[in-house]
DNA sequence: AAAATTTCTTAATGAAATGTTAATATCTAT
DNA sequence: ATAGATATTAACATTTCATTAAGAAATTTT
């Protein structure tokens, strides 16, 4: 029974590692082990993992900073932090960042499994992101959001700040329907409160100053749900 | 900033559940204690909850027990369990019934609440967008439930705010057929009494003012009973 | 038919959400 | 360490929304 899972262990004890590597491996899943997080972001670059397990305490490169680092480029992978000791502070950041749990060391091994297969087997999983498409027409606009460049069709062009341009991108992928605040709130600014709720009409109301070169878009907002973009 | 994510919490101690509600509620969410499992099983099916928590060990009716049953009526919504102690066993059947998550009591509260975001918004990429219909066709009106917007044929629309929206639903889904006053107040207003009744007389006035537009359409009230949305 | 109850409608009020600009704070790359 | 870019927070204006009040009208009960 091949699982054919992959994991991206990240472990700078180099015994632990190995017994939860050989663990994990016995258990049907193809483990591959990083000593630090520099060479832990450098695997994860070189090949598809279906799930990180990182630890917090590493010399060179923190969990949390590798993490923030695999965030960047895959927004959707499965985190699991190991934390020495129950080190609150650490695992709130850790959720900040977008960690789909967390362990105590120690901890028991078949509990480690337990979460492994419950969280590779959330259905929403399966849902595999837009994340291919990154350049958009709408409008009189052209938006690549990989160079963050929004591109007015007679000659001006806008560079866009990531946040700008994250927003725009899933007001985008929603043309002409809702985009709710929570969604977006959840995923570009991580959380969800009073301030990163008035942080994002600001951007809001940035955008609107770049579209307003296409009298025909609009951003308009549904009080309480959200915004939605669309034409005319 | 209104969160409105309902939380089913199941919680056999008064005192700690009374302390856990509240800090939730603080928190924004909207909770609703139950002290056993059958009580707990009655709520969940009585309305509609983001996410249960619920204590392992109870008399009557344990968590697990729970659970299970709460799982052949809704697979998706997220389970989190509360274990006295990290009583190994339970743990792997609450993975095994599809816990999302567990906590050991005692527990940090910010963890809890942590957690709580962490899987919310996880769940909520999935979309958690009902997926029933929300456009509507009746009369010369197109009624989108979702945009809260309400078009008459020849083209004039009217933003609807979100209790007319809620309300015009309830008679849509019901055409020709009475909306009983108790249902529709329960379900929108959450509570039914003089004030919440007032309230929902004013707004069938505003919708009576909409539905002008098409002669053929009528809300007919029936007198102590409720109202009926009908056409001709 | 008078009294009591329920419904209808408009308007006033206050609370909450949003729009927008400007002032700080934070980050990033030299 | 500093400048420039980016992000957050503050401040104030505006809009949206739900509730309540109040008086009229309709319906039911007595």
């Amino acid at each position: 029974m091949k699982s054919n899972k992959r994991i991206l262990l990240v472990e700078d004890d180099p015994n632990f590692g190995r017994i939860l590597k050989d663990y994990l491996t016995i258990n049907n899943y193809e483990v591959s082990l990083a000593v630090n997080g520099i060479e832990g972001f450098e695997k994860f670059n070189r090949s598809d993992f279906d799930l990180c397990i990182l630890d917090i305490m590493m010399p060179f490169k923190d969990g949390l900073t590798l993490a923030k680092e695999i965030r960047e480029v895959n927004e959707l992978i499965p985190l699991i932090f190991l934390t020495a000791k129950n080190l609150k502070d650490d695992v709130l950041k850790g959720y900040k960042i977008g960690a789909d749990d967390y362990l105590t060391k120690p901890f028991d091994s078949e509990i480690l499994l337990a979460k492994i297969k419950s969280i590779l087997n959330r259905k929403s999983n399966v849902y595999n992101n837009e994340q291919d498409t990154f350049e958009f027409e709408f409008g009189d606009f052209n938006f690549n959001s990989k160079l963050r460049i929004l591109t007015h069709k007679d000659d001006e062009s806008y560079k866009l700040s990531p946040k700008e341009n994250q927003l725009l991108k899933m007001l985008v992928l929603n043309f002409d329907d809702l985009l709710p605040r929570d969604i977006a709130l959840n995923k570009i600014w991580r959380d969800s409160n009073y301030f990163t709720s008035r942080s994002m009409d600001v951007y809001i109301a940035k955008l609107r100053k770049y579209l307003d070169k296409d009298l025909t878009l609009k951003i308009i907002n549904v009080h309480g749900e959200g915004f939605r973009l669309a034409k005319e």
